[in-house]
DNA sequence: CGGTTTATAATCCGGCTGGTCGGTTTTTTA
DNA sequence: TAAAAAACCGACCAGCCGGATTATAAACCG
C-alpha cells in the first residue's frame, strides 16, 4: 500500500536514470551505489529498497537505456517513405544529433558490450537489443520484396548484415573521431548499404 | 647491472603476458594487481618494481597484447597474392582460429574499446591500433590502383570503410552467436567488401 | 488519533584494493 | 670476499565499496 500507487514505477525510473547518467558519465567500472544514490537524490538505502543489487540494477539500467536509444532511432524513421529510405533512415540521426547525448550513448554501449563479452547475462541482454534493430530493418526489407523493389531472399541475412556495417562504422566514427569526420562516417555507411544490396534489387529498378 | 641484461625485458613480457591473460578471463575491471603477480609468478613488489602503476601496466598490456594480435593478422595474407585476396583474407583467420584464443581477443579489444570511450589516453591507443590496420588495406589497394585493378581514387577513405565493416561483423558474430554463424560472417564480409568495391574496379575488369 | 506499514536516511562493518616500504635474497663489482 | 646494487618479497595501511542493520519520518487506516 503505498501512499502514492505509482511511487515504485517513479522511484525505479528516478534511479535508473541516475544509473544510466552516471554510468555514461564514469564507465560503469568507476560507479559506485553511493554516487548513483546522489544523483538519484536518494540514499544508498533508498536504492537497497528498489533494488536487489548493484548488479540488478546495471542490468535494468542498460534495458532501460537501450529503450530509450530505441525511440530516438524510430524517430529516425518516423518521416522515411520507402523501404530504402528506412534502412539508410534508420540510426542515421545519431550522426547529426547533439554531440552530449552521441557521445553518451557511445560509452554506455561500449561498457555494456564489454560486460556481454565476459558475461552471459548481459550477453543475453545484447542479443535482445540487436535482433530489435535488425528486425526493424527485416520489416523494411520485406516490405521491398512484397513491393517488387528487392528480390525475394533472407532478409534475415540482408538485416543482420546491414546492421553490422552500421555498427561499424559508427564505432570508428565514434572512437577515433580525427580519422573519421561525419562526412566519412555518412558516405562510407550510404556506400557501403546501397552496394551491398544492389545484387538483391529487382532487374527493373537496377542501377 | 642487471644479473641478466635481457632481465628486465623478460620481466616485463612475462608481467605483460600475465596481465593479458588475466584481463582476458576476467575483464580489466575485475583484474587485481594480486592476480597479475599470482600469475606472473612474482609478487605484488614484484610488479611495482617494473610498473609505476596499475594503469600503467594496463596500458602497456593493451598495447602488448594488439602487437601479438597484428603478428596472427599479418600470417593470415602472408600467402596472399593479389591486393583482393590481401584485403579479403585479413582477419579471415580469425573465423577459422581456435574459439579460445579468438574469444579472448574478443574479451580483450571490447574492454579495450569501453576504456577507450571514456579516457583520451585509449582513445589514443585505439587510433593507433585501427590505423594499423588501415594502413595494411590502404597498402593493398594501393597495389590495386597501381596494377590497374582499381581506379585511382581515395585509398584511405575505402580502407577505413572495408576495417569498419570487418569489425562490425566480427562484433555481432562474437557476442551474438546464436544468431550469427560463421558462415554468415564470412558471407556477409565478403558480399559486403566486394560490393562496396565494385564502383572502384576499372572498367576492364568490371563484371 | 494511535498503530501499522511503507519509505527513506544514517550509520556501520567486513572485505578488498592499490600502493608503500622495510627487509631479504641474489647478482655484480672491485 | 666484501660491499654495493639490483631484484624481489610480503606485510601493512589507508581508503573505499557494497550491503546490512538500525533509526526516523511519512502515509495510511480503522
Amino acid at each position: 500500500m503505498p501512499p502514492i500507487p505509482e511511487l515504485e514505477a517513479i522511484r525505479r525510473n528516478q534511479i535508473l536514470n541516475a544509473a544510466i547518467k552516471i554510468i555514461g558519465t564514469s564507465g560503469y567500472a568507476n560507479v559506485t551505489m553511493a554516487d548513483i544514490a546522489r544523483e538519484a537524490g536518494l540514499s544508498k538505502g533508498g536504492l537497497a529498497h528498489y533494488f536487489a543489487s548493484k548488479d540488478d540494477l546495471f542490468k535494468e539500467a542498460f534495458k532501460a537505456y537501450y529503450d530509450q536509444i530505441l525511440q530516438i532511432f524510430l524517430e529516425g524513421i518516423k518521416t522515411a517513405v520507402g523501404p530504402m529510405e528506412k534502412i539508410l533512415g534508420l540510426g542515421m540521426p545519431l550522426f547529426i544529433r547533439e554531440t552530449e547525448d552521441v557521445s553518451f550513448a557511445h560509452k554506455i554501449v561500449y561498457d555494456f558490450m564489454s560486460l556481454a563479452a565476459h558475461n552471459q547475462d548481459y550477453r543475453t541482454l545484447f542479443s535482445t537489443w540487436i535482433n530489435t534493430w535488425v528486425e526493424i530493418k527485416k520489416q523494411a526489407i520485406d516490405e521491398g520484396i512484397t513491393l517488387g523493389l528487392f528480390i525475394p531472399h533472407d532478409s534475415d541475412t540482408t538485416a543482420r548484415t546491414i546492421s553490422a556495417i552500421f555498427h561499424g562504422i559508427y564505432m570508428r566514427w565514434y572512437l577515433d573521431p580525427d580519422h573519421h569526420t561525419v562526412k566519412w562516417a555518412e558516405q562510407s555507411f550510404t556506400e557501403a548499404i546501397t552496394s551491398y544490396l544492389k545484387p538483391y534489387l529487382a532487374k527493373k529498378v537496377y542501377n
